[in-house]
RNA sequence: CGGGGUGUAGCGCAGCCUGGUAGCGUGCGUCGUUCGGGACGACGAGGUCGUCGGUUCAAAUCCGGUCACCCCGACCA
């Protein structure tokens, strides 16, 4: 077993990083904090994207590409947002290198100072909203809907493949608006686009809501979340959607000529998701035996396996697997056929395993003599040999069949790990012995979430939208309460 | 930035305490036998032991400096 993954009862942690090196998803590079994406990894990430892209046009975006570099003086027009993120950003100082005068190595040119320093993109709401003054004078202008796939920049102190990383691969939708209403409208409609994409294409159950004031977007007046829970019962923030208000338009002075003749400034909103989509993918259905990947997002669905002691065998197997793999295409599935010589069965179902692919189809001489293939499945390793009579259509209920399993899975593993606690007793007792999401009480102050991070490091993952309206009072202060909200420890 | 740890073959590691021929697993190459759950045998290629300096007849090993990376914390999508 040249490939052994740690097993996740041991290490967690461990068994995440052993899985997304050895499934050939990413791996470190020799830039402290920054990943390679492997070819494996970036098809999944593809994937993703073309889903969202595509149910981002039908909401009636479109996409648009912004420089990398901000000039410095942008960020400090928009206080609370200059405040999040200036300790994690990395700066462009000087334009040019030169040999070193004493004989070692190239050295930064101090005559090439900068005027103005560039800040590499943390985000761009500041180059976005500064190049919208240009774009709107009045209402007719509006609303501008506008995404783009990027990379951004965080200097981060600690760096962990996909969940967090110094350079980031994301989308970020810019949008402007007449009316606040508008802007809301367009906040709500995005987090629910994340919410139908994490459930329907990645098969994670999210739950929707507002963060609090703490766990706010810089710059935000409201940001909604989508909240996903892990196997190790901790919360990953997997895509969030911000109601700016006319902060950014403030800033930058953005107004546009009402319907009315008055001047007004512009509503906005801004919302994105990340790589870090990959972690969520990754973490949400994979077990000790490797990756599980949900059928809509497999870069192949199905992998056909050879088993064969000759050339002559291989011939007529690979005959064979041809018109399987042409069934197949033609309802759309889609198919690796792994006829390399160089490895063995054993080997290629051990590493089609670890890397997630939902189906295996195995065929040698005693499929030949029977019409028949072995079908294996990845989420419960079940093996079923079935006729090569309407193999597409049996595959085809296969895939649904398991994109709708780990779902369900995933649904009801949530389900188990979800407790409402009523004392704060209780709360510590839960979140130290079991973990999950925790419902509770709390009185709405920033200082009472403050207090309860700095004890217990949970913070709360948000208000959900479907919050059931109950009478209570704060598990932590004894004040009322009008409903409990999401606590959990997060990534 | 605080605490801990590690740099030796592509990868994972042993050797260091007690200085004296550079070692194991895996991977890689060739050939043969294998092939329905990570095959086996034979032969072979591959390392100025992170780096700079010191001690010594002799340094992977002892001493000092330095660089890099990893883990735990504070920060975070």
């Amino acid at each position: 077993m040249a490939k052994e993954l740690t097993p996740r009862s041991e290490n967690y942690s461990q068994w995440y990083n052993d899985l997304v090196v050895k499934a050939d998803l990413a791996e470190n590079s020799a830039v402290r904090g920054c990943m390679v994406i492997k070819p494996y990894g970036y098809a999944i990430w593809e994937k993703m994207q073309a889903e969202l892209d595509r149910m981002f046009k039908e909401t009636g975006h479109s996409n648009a590409y912004f420089p990398l570099f901000i000039p410095k003086s942008f960020f400090s027009k928009e206080a609370s947002h200059v405040e999040g993120f200036a300790k994690e950003c990395a700066v462009v100082t000087h334009y040019r290198l030169m040999n070193d005068p004493n004989g070692k190595g190239i050295i930064v040119d101090p005559d090439a100072k900068l005027e103005e320093e560039l800040i590499v993109r943390p985000t761009s709401e500041t180059i976005i909203w500064s190049t919208y003054k240009n774009w709107i004078q009045s209402y007719r202008d509006l609303p501008i809907l506008v995404n783009q796939w990027a990379n951004v920049v965080r200097w981060e102190m600690r760096t962990r493949l996909f969940l967090r990383t110094t350079e980031f691969l994301w989308q970020e939708g810019h949008t402007a608006h007449a009316t606040s209403q508008e802007a809301i409208a367009e906040t709500e409609q995005m987090v629910n686009v994340y919410a139908n994409f994490a459930e329907q294409f990645m098969a994670l159950p999210v739950i929707k809501g507002s963060k609090s004031a703490n766990e706010r977007f810089a710059g935000a007046l409201e940001t909604y979340t989508i909240e996903a829970l892990m196997q190790d019962g901790k919360a990953l923030q997997s895509g969030t959607s911000h109601y700016l208000g006319q902060n950014f338009a403030k800033a930058f002075d953005v107004k546009f000529a009402s319907k009315e003749g008055n001047v007004e400034f512009v509503w906005g909103s801004s919302w994105g998701v990340s790589t870090r989509l990959m972690g969520a993918l990754i973490m949400a259905h994979s077990d000790d035996n490797g990756l599980v990947l949900p059928p809509k997002l497999a870069p192949f669905q199905v992998v056909i396996v050879p088993i064969y002691k000759n050339e002559e065998q291989l011939a007529a197997i690979s005959e064979k697997v041809n018109s399987i793999v042409t069934k197949l295409r033609s309802v759309g599935i889609s198919v690796k056929y792994d006829n390399n010589d160089n490895k063995k069965p054993g080997w290629k179902f051990a590493e089609y395993e670890l890397k997630g692919v939902p189906v295996r189809i195995a065929i040698g001489p005693r499929d030949l003599e029977n019409g028949t293939v072995e079908v294996a499945r990845r989420d419960t390793l079940e093996k079923q040999v079935v006729s090569m009579e309407n193999i597409e259509l049996y595959v085809q209920q296969l895939l649904n069949d398991i994109q709708d399993n780990i779902f369900n899975k995933a649904i009801i593993f949530r389900k188990e790990m979800t407790t409402p606690v009523d004392t704060y007793d209780e709360f510590k007792e839960v979140l130290q012995n079991k973990g999950g999401f925790i419902l509770a009480h709390w009185d709405g102050t920033s200082e009472t979430e403050q207090m309860i991070k700095d004890e217990t490091k949970a913070t709360i993952r948000c208000i959900p939208f479907d919050q059931v309206p109950e009478e209570g009072t704060c598990m932590y202060s004894g004040k009322p309460s009008k409903g409990r909200v999401i606590f959990a420890l997060s990534y």
